[in-house]
DNA sequence: CTGTTAGCGCTTTCAT
DNA sequence: ATGAAAGCGCTAACAG
């Protein structure tokens, strides 16, 4: 593509007659510039149709005003409203988003983090693929100091922050408010141990189970990748056994939704049968019939914790005290796991 | 935020008693450089931790190898589906991805175009936002040549090249299929008719209308914010006429799914006594119940197609011979306006 | 308050 | 096949 020449500053310091060190703090309203000179210029910068070269700039400066976001996938409502939340902040304050997906493979992680450090973003916000066994990926952003900032997928040992829900709590109040609700032999679906979220919620889970003195079955616990064929396979398999289960703890919506919908085309009532629960409360959950009991997954709020935290990092220089950020997550109690009418009354 | 001092290509050069030149287009893998030199340059840049500088190269070289994206919102799945498929693409070919949300108004759409002219994109993505009423915010990317496509929200009177689905058509169908099953008076919900998209469907409505000789009636169509509240507020309104209509046309899922659930609410049957058609096939389509009927979207592939066409023009040159391309729409037909069985063996 | 000077790290002629 | 030199547009340090 062939360009015309850019409008520079030295074009209006030679039509202002000033020094192009004028111009410049002129066009940044530095304050030691006097009022009518910055008028003039920029007047003239208008005038001459003057367009910032933040390339230039950012060589100069060694700071880019852009930020980096790798996640896993974009393909999902949650993380759409994730980065909602993100970017709404970083244009309020002045940042780019360059974006990217991992594709949930380590390899691809590791390209994404090479990409995002030439592009000399100020941080990174990230989220762990599915397969990321470690942070060796990362180590160029240590050495230089860039801050990193974890969300949702963290990595556990490590001194990057981390803005995260309480996932080992919200699996424990899943399975609890199951129990409580008269269920006896409950199936987990959930993603690989490697990962917080779903390790947590596994971890949740079985302490639930314990604390009712319930027995923990690894033949009704499937881990794996967290989709519409999870949980179709799952609820294929439960329906077979001798002992069939009555209730089904799955670690995100989409599946929670693909067993309502299995067990439903197999003649199984919900939640008389087998109650289902799920995670993430987006719109399928509220849409389902019955209406999907979930956890309040504040991803947009999640989105912006996280940015405004990096942003304040970047501007004050200087580290959060706290390692971890954990933002409050709820139950939502639906019909799909109401077998009593007092779980209703419950707080 | 102190930095300590990058690798330069000087730094290997030094190293290596060659040039920067020679490490310059050794790293860029240029044809007239010996490969046993290439492979030297490539051990001492592995060996001292060299990283490209991808600003002060944007700087010299004029092009940034970076897409723009503009779009109206982030946090819908259709959004995050489209996003998806660009990023994948901007990605394998070398490409960064820079993504702004204008929220739906002029004012921010302007200060993301200006931003992104500000990072010096090699090319734009754009959808726009629902009050846009003319292209003057584009002018310095017309100005420089810089290539500019739109995507689903699109201008109709500019010559940048536009990626759709036919709207009209797919509004045609759906409508026309309705009536097929025996709809007499249906309510249409649409968006603002500036937007292509909402226009297109709103005139395929009338048309289907107006070739089955029903009369059509301004009182049963709601043209404004397509969200849940206007599902609600349509269906409340109707459920009060004397004469009350039997199904509706909405612009998208997720006010089709509203009118559903206050239909239900209210004792109304569907699709007995209202039949209840969307436009997206998002996952909520498939889950209410009964399942909707609507206008499958072909998000991803729309990304795809948007910043393979932009690409291929980046790095060809010259402009695509054509000024629209139409992607392949499907209606898919669910339960929500089966009235009759025989529509289950339509074609 | 404004100007001078000197690069940021890279690529790009033009030489050799 | 390699090198020397210039400069992309801006900002920062230092002067005045």
């Amino acid at each position: 593509m062939i360009r015309k020449k850019d409008v520079t500053i030295y074009d209006i310091a030679k039509a202002l007659k000033l020094s192009p060190s004028t111009v410049s703090r002129g066009l940044r309203d530095h304050k030691s510039i006097r009022k009518e000179t910055r008028r003039r210029i920029l007047a003239k910068a208008m005038d001459l149709g003057y367009q910032h070269n933040t390339f230039a700039s950012n060589l100069r400066s060694n700071r880019t005003y852009t930020i980096g976001l790798i996640l896993p996938r974009l393909d999902s409502y949650f993380m759409s409203t994730v980065i909602s939340g993100i970017e709404k902040v970083a244009n309020k304050r002045g940042y780019n988003l360059v974006i990217s997906q991992s594709e949930e493979t380590y390899e691809k992680e590791k390209a994404c983090i090479s990409t995002m450090f030439n592009l000399r973003v100020d941080g990174l916000l990230f989220s762990l693929a599915y397969e990321t066994k470690n942070l060796d990926h990362l180590k160029m952003f240590q050495k230089r100091g860039i801050p990193v900032i974890f969300f949702d997928r963290v990595f556990d040992q490590s001194d990057h922050l981390s803005i995260v829900i309480d996932n080992f709590k919200a699996g424990f109040e899943v399975t609890n408010h199951m129990i409580e609700q008269g269920c006896k032999r409950i199936v987990h679906l959930g993603g690989d141990l490697k990962r917080n979220v779903y390790r947590d919620r596994y971890n949740g889970y079985r302490k639930a189970l314990k604390d009712h003195n319930l027995p923990f079955d690894p033949n009704i616990v499937s881990i794996g990748p967290m989709n519409e064929e999870a949980g179709i396979r799952m609820v294929d398999k439960m329906i077979r056994m001798e002992q069939i289960p009555d209730g089904i703890f799955a670690s995100n919506d989409v599946s929670a939704v693909a067993c309502i919908c299995r067990l439903k085309q197999n003649g199984f009532r919900i939640p008389e049968d087998v109650a289902v629960a799920g995670f993430n409360n987006g719109p399928i959950s509220k849409v389902v019939d019955p209406n999907l009991t979930t956890v309040n997954y504040p991803g947009e709020e999640m989105g912006e914790v996280a940015i405004t935290t990096l942003v304040d990092m970047l501007e004050d220089s200087l580290a959060p005290s706290v390692n971890t950020i954990v933002l409050k997550h709820q139950l939502i109690v639906r019909a799909s796991t109401q077998l009593h009418a007092a779980s209703q009354c419950r707080p």
